[in-house]
DNA sequence: AATGAATGAGAATTCATTCAT
DNA sequence: GATGAATGAATTCTCATTCAT
């Protein structure tokens, strides 16, 4: 899974444990002085440990990063095929796909960001393998996508496009949540965002079924 | 215009000059390695003086990236203004705009993808002053979607939800251009994202009047 | 006692013997050339570790310096009670005071020496503790005065005068040791400042008493 | 008289007033911060003029330092001589010159605490050169304790001691003037130093001549 | 003579990384 | 496995000094 990171510890059990306090302390800091900025020592104080034995499950700082991008993504790709399981009718996976899209990232919001601000900052190859696990998360949407417009409900349009606007829907409620504080909540967000989106994407025949989707709240499906 | 970044040199002519200099420079390797890994002397270097003189014409190396921060929001709040002088039509103007503002973007790509990855990093007053002259920009769009609302073109849904969506279009090309590379150009991205928007933003009046402006190439502008 | 100068390693112990290497190379290079030409590098060359070292018991250079004048003050304070312990005459118990004062600043004359010339160059807050530390040095010799004139062996002439003439018998001879290298030993100034300073400030029992001390080395004291 | 420093200007008359005015401006500074914290910015700002003019009066910033020193002494040398000028009686000559002298400290008592501070810091050649002035003044000094002792006015003590007491009371006054401040003028300090210092030097014949010249302000003389 | 922009060596300080215990 | 003292390279920033104008 990680063949990247290597520890010089034996015992898989111990490392993982370790790592996830390394990449719990380190995913705070990180979102809120930024990579840079953080030591290595913060990371071990704030995890209650010595600075040594972070150097005991990775090999220099920039793995701590690559663990705490990985992790988010990781969340993410299992949070969204639970949330249409057992959903039958192509739009609404995608709906309920969007939905949980963006609640997840609103669940790991710090993480979101982070990634956006520091995936340059890794060496090419660590990059790429956060680009890698980034665009499994995305190529869920697309199918979703093309489901729908093979069912005829969604128009023919660019799917590429298409998806980059709904990765932009649920990633830019991370990225400008400070420009909505207070104003709008996440929910009023969605219902918006959606309310755009599918009266753009969606054939009048998709049209009907998008509005007894929009009526249903998440979670009630219909039978 | 910028009474924040202080320099000892008292020629404002040569001030000016210099600091276009340090920006460039520094812009290109900010893009590439962010702003922490990049430093004064690799700017200098780049610029071609010594890494003393920048210090001449800023106090601190974060006034660098305020300096490359507010040069790119400056050239959009140049740019945007002059693309719908002259257009009277409340939905033209709004496409038009949304055409200017990414292409806008496109042109300040490097820069556009450094406020979101350093725009943190910058000390709260510094930020501050960011974030106003990037809302400057945003409110130019807020104010073409209230304006076609109101002239019945568009529907009446959260403007800010709407106005975040355009910066999105905007925006998201210079975020995820990678993910384009290749295999969609600028035109194709524009187009594409339009008629997904339109679609969803337009009142049944307001859609004869976008298929006019879909069919008409900006510039050419309806007699 | 220290708690001014704030250590980022725990081990009281090895703090101790760090900081007694650090301010030992100290000592001798600020009295050489100077605080300010003397660098941190210089200071770790000399005491035989790496420049960073420095920076684990000390948070800044100034720290050093302060750390070497407390030094120098802490050794006279501990010298001098010594050096009057169990002599109860008010006369003798004077002299043998100015004469461990005088060798003590002997011993410690980089020391003080780098105090008149530094002491300036300190934040005021650590400026302030150097001076008290030194006045409680400047308080001895004082209640030994006062102590005199009480018992009649001593004119009755300003205390702060008199204190701050013996505290320069004490001082100028690092001050100006130079002046007297090669001419004149340190026995041969005490005795003869003794002479003129005490001819000035006894009355005529004192003066009785004043022949017989002199008269005797220290260390011998009278039955 | 200053062949050490040189000049690049060839105008006798401009180098001098150009030198006054960066002494002037240097000794205030060099007092207040110190000579290393003190830039040459710093000083032609001070003076009015650009930094590079500096340095066409002087080789490099030590020079300023020497310049400051030099001209301090210069001052007290100026002053002394003038003071016993038509006095005859040997411990009135003395009397006088101790006075003389320590208002002269007074006077320049930035510089002569400067002195103290930095003489070490200058390089060899140019610390002999100030040192050699100073020893002009410290001889005006000695040539009138002889001249006492020759009389029979003073005891014959250690020429070299009584004089470095005697300059001890002068510079002492600068030295430590924080510690009289607001308790002790200079006037009470000075007939309290003299009181001490008389009674102890001076011989029973001497003794009568020394409370008629007590008694007498300075500038009236006797009869 | 005077200016002040430019240079570049150098200094304090930080911190990722190592390694003896 | 864990610790934390030690290292030393690297970075920001300052400032004496130079020199074209």
């Amino acid at each position: 899974m990680k063949p990247n990171v290597t520890s010089v510890v034996e015992d898989a059990e111990l490392v993982e444990k370790r790592r996830a306090q390394i990449v719990e302390a380190a995913t705070d800091l990180f979102a809120e002085q930024g990579f840079h900025p953080t030591t290595i020592k913060d990371i071990a104080k704030k995890a209650g440990f010595s600075s040594g034995l972070v150097y005991l499950y990775v090999r220099e700082k920039e793995d701590v990063l690559l663990l705490v991008l990985l992790r988010a993504i990781e969340a993410q790709v299992a949070d969204l095929p639970a949330a249409i399981d057992g959903i039958g009718e192509p739009l609404e996976r995608l709906v309920r796909l969007i939905e949980a899209f963006t609640r997840s990232v609103d669940r790991h919001r710090a993480a979101t960001v982070l990634a956006y601000r520091t995936t340059a900052t890794l060496a090419p190859d660590r990059r790429i393998l956060v680009q890698e696990r980034e665009r499994e998360v995305v190529d869920l949407v697309a199918d979703a996508v093309v489901a729908a417009m093979k069912a005829g409900l969604a128009r023919r349009l660019d799917v590429d496009v298409v998806t980059h606007q709904i990765v932009m829907i649920a990633h830019g409620w991370a990225l400008q949540s400070w420009h909505f504080k207070g104003r709008t909540g996440l929910d009023h967000y969605l219902s918006a965002s959606l309310d755009l989106l599918m009266a753009g994407l969606v054939t009048p025949a998709g049209a009907t079924r998008w509005h007894e989707i929009a009526a249903t709240p998440a979670g009630e499906g219909a039978p």
